[in-house]
RNA sequence: GGAGAGUUGGCAGAGUGGUAAUGCAACGGACUCGAAAUCCGUCGAACCCGUUUAUAGCGGGCGCGCAGGUUCAAAUCCUGUACUCUCCUCCA
């Protein structure tokens, strides 16, 4: 949510900023006369309040005294009916003000490259070499069906489509990823958390999810529950409505957690392989930080992520999102993007977002400094990183003429000494008893 | 799933129709070399509107889980709802 305030002072930085984000400037005029409306009626009925209760005060006295109070009495039925109705019209303006306001995004900052796509993202930094390889790289899908360690035809027949089995070393491959991530987190400063997977509206309204984005997401019937579509919602949500002490902060945490998505709209995009599921597991980093920080937070937020692609060998880049292709919340945002051997591209691996006091409005999250005065903080979220296109990319990077997938040095340990997934040690073996 | 109880300021806790007691904490001051204790004073944080250069001050609104309703007037009465706790049932 943006601060109505900034916006009616200064409407013009308003349309500016936010035409790069696909807003028309009408659409600022119109929050700015549904403002006035507000404001106008509010006077009004506040007034009329007021009046109410000093009248209510004398009423009151009169009965006490055993005096008669019947002309008053008459005198605020009329102005009691007169609050009902501007207080009705009041609700309905109200609703339609904060109704567009939550569907202004926020004003992308002013270092972000402007353009209405991904095409005019900035590119900041390449890091690791391309791998080379003497052989036809294979997808991960058939590197992993070939394996037995991925079984995406039987997801879809117990699930349907965008469904996958991990097996055996698959499994335990998936697992190793996500536990180096967190540890790694975690010596970074970031306290590790398992949070609700389902959350209630408010929570998805807070983070900024609702009510622009309920299309994107799967709900349970007839309960107020959403599977989360990232951990950013339980973990951003944790503070919402409440006021930290400015000695708090920041706050680091972390999370491993499956993400829900429906994929509205992606029909035939990725439709293979790991890429884009209706459920995948990603570790998320979110803080909660002053405002002066929170650009210094996100360039070393962005670094946790690198770290673990760098850990993990993965070539990559990153990138600084365009103000038109940039998540509702953020004001900035970096991708990072890992090498896919058979698509012979950069495909998206973390994003990382400070939303600035965007959720932190929405969701009321605040901290008292030193002179006792109370301040919004600012959010960042970041994925450090998506497990399920990470183990994407260690199949495919990592590949060997032979069909077999070499482990990464990190991970042998959480792959208790398995430094590569061959055929004859993809799936348990029958222990006698 | 069934039955009951509850939700009031940072915390504790009164208040069953006339507009939020009290205690603790906190803050300011006095005393003190300083602190503690004591005494005096302030105090529902936050939010909204108006006035304003002002995040100062002042005025008003709001404010008793949330949303409605009844009433001249609602913490108090009514309806719905969320959450918490206890017991029963069930359950990994």
């Amino acid at each position: 949510m943006l601060d109505i305030k900034r916006i009616r002072n200064n409407p013009d930085e308003a349309k500016e900023k936010l035409a790069t984000r696909a807003i028309k400037p009408e659409q600022i005029d119109d929050v700015i006369a549904l403002d006035e409306q507000r404001r106008d009626l509010l006077k009004q009925t506040e007034q009329l309040k007021a009046k109410r209760n000093t009248v209510s005060d004398a009423i009151s006295v009169a009965k006490r005294n055993h005096e008669d109070a019947d002309k008053q009495i008459a005198e605020m039925r009329e102005v009691g009916a007169d609050i009902k109705a501007l207080d009705t019209k009041l609700a309905e303006v109200l609703d339609e003000f904060n109704d567009k306001m939550a569907r202004l995004p926020n004003f992308p900052h002013d270092t972000d490259p402007v353009g209405p796509d991904e095409n005019y993202s900035r590119e900041d930094r390449k890091v690791g070499a391309i791998p080379h390889f003497d052989f036809e790289p294979k997808a991960h899908w058939d590197i992993g069906e070939d394996l037995g360690i991925l079984d995406f035809k039987r997801a879809a027949k117990v699930s349907g489509a965008r469904f996958v089995y991990y097996m055996g070393m698959g499994a335990k491959l998936e697992r190793a990823v996500y536990n180096f991530m967190l540890d790694q987190h975690e010596e970074e400063g970031y306290e590790e958390v398992i949070p609700p997977y389902m959350v209630n509206s408010a929570s998805m309204y807070g983070t900024g999810q609702f009510p622009k984005f309920k299309e994107d997401v799967f709900q349970i019937q007839d309960q107020d529950l959403t599977l989360i579509p990232t951990a950013e919602v339980p973990l951003t949500n944790y503070y919402r409505d409440e006021v930290l002490d400015e000695a708090q902060l920041p706050v680091y945490v972390t999370a491993l957690s499956p993400s829900f998505r429906s994929e509205a709209g992606s029909a035939g995009r990725d439709t293979r392989g790991l890429i884009r599921m209706h459920q995948f597991n990603k570790v998320e980093m979110v803080k909660y930080v002053k405002p002066e920080e929170s650009y210094k937070e996100l360039e070393k937020m962005t670094g946790n992520a690198e770290n673990i692609l760098q850990k993990l060998g993965l070539p990559y880049h990153v990138i600084t999102l365009a103000t038109g292709d940039m998540s509702f919340t953020a004001a900035e945002t970096h991708d990072l993007e890992v090498w896919i051997p058979h698509q012979e591209t950069y495909r998206e691996i973390s994003s990382c977002s400070n939303c600035e006091d965007f959720q932190a409005r929405r969701a009321q999250i605040r901290y008292r400094d030193a002179d006792g005065k109370v301040h919004l903080v600012h959010t960042l979220n970041g994925s450090g990183l998506a497990v399920g296109r990470t183990v994407a990319a260690i199949l495919e990077n990592y590949q060997n003429e032979d069909g077999s997938v070499t482990i990464p040095d990190v991970l042998v340990p959480y792959m208790h000494g398995v430094t590569k997934i061959t055929k004859e040690n993809a799936h348990a073996k029958h222990v006698e008893d």
